[in-house]
DNA sequence: GGCCATGTTGACGTTAACGTAAAGGTTACC
DNA sequence: GGTAACCTTTACGTTAACGTCAACATGGCC
């Protein structure tokens, strides 16, 4: 295979600005034992791994899950080593996890139903107000 | 109407048992502006209002919004009783609130993308294992 | 060689969301 | 009338997830 397998490396400076956090949330993702970035002398480089890790780590964020709990995800993720018994323990979990996607988006649909209710009466309630002069104007164009 | 539309009263104790969370949460969420359940005396007493208020909470809570976030959406919740410009802002804020649980459901569903390639993995990776005689036991049922 | 951008390691500060403990007030029961 | 099971307020403690600041190193460039 030639060089070209797609093996960049990033600074924390551009890993920030690329998934728009600071670099203290970077380094503090490691110090949490999430990330485990190689060196030259005293600086971090960061590769491909790295930001799948990262993105693993954002989304989770996005969905309420603690920082141990993408470390878990990020730790099942990268060994397949384990022995039988740990092997399915990790298969437990993955379908506790799994529950709580479940449970999430049934979470979504009804916040949904909640939010399209209220949109409606807010709906409703704008039909009903009289509008004045210069509200007529603003919709008008003045 | 008779008095059997449902109007029961609750004590913070059997609100805090039938949601599964303790006391002190509840009081935190009035500290915080959450909830406002009368009184008779001292004591706090809380109607079926309450619970959906509570409810809406802890569904908020399982989608990582924040207490401010569940508040404000309770605000919204409640009283049609704004003017125009106050109604369209709420409705812009639904369309925000909109685009967040687009992007979790569409995290969710990549998450179990996610846990769908782990748990193949973890099932080859347990295929290719030699059993040992234990293992086989377990499997036959001893 | 001075300066600037970017990196590094501490170390302390901060906010949200409660936990926990103290001290006391009701009501119900035996 | 005591004690048990609730409730109340007040107040300090705790954890997670960073923010902020200081003090210093490093590489490029003009």
């Amino acid at each position: 295979m030639s060089p070209a397998t797609g093996t960049r490396y990033y600074t924390i400076g551009e890993l920030a600005s690329d998934f728009d956090v600071t670099t203290r949330t970077i380094r503090f993702y490691e110090e949490a034992g999430l990330l485990s970035p190689a060196r030259q002398g005293q600086q971090r480089i960061y590769q491909e791994s790295d930001r799948v890790k990262l993105k693993l780590i954002l989304r989770g964020k996005r969905l309420g899950f603690s920082l141990a709990e993408s470390r878990e995800l990020i730790e099942q993720y990268d060994p397949i080593s384990g022995n039988r018994s740990q092997l399915n323990a990790l298969l437990r979990k993955i379908e506790e996890r799994r529950e709580t996607l479940r449970q999430q988006m049934l979470d979504i649909q009804l916040m949904q139903t909640e939010l399209d209710a209220v949109a409606k009466r807010c709906h409703d309630a704008l039909a009903t107000l009289p509008d004045t002069q210069q509200e007529k104007r603003k919709l008008t164009g003045k």
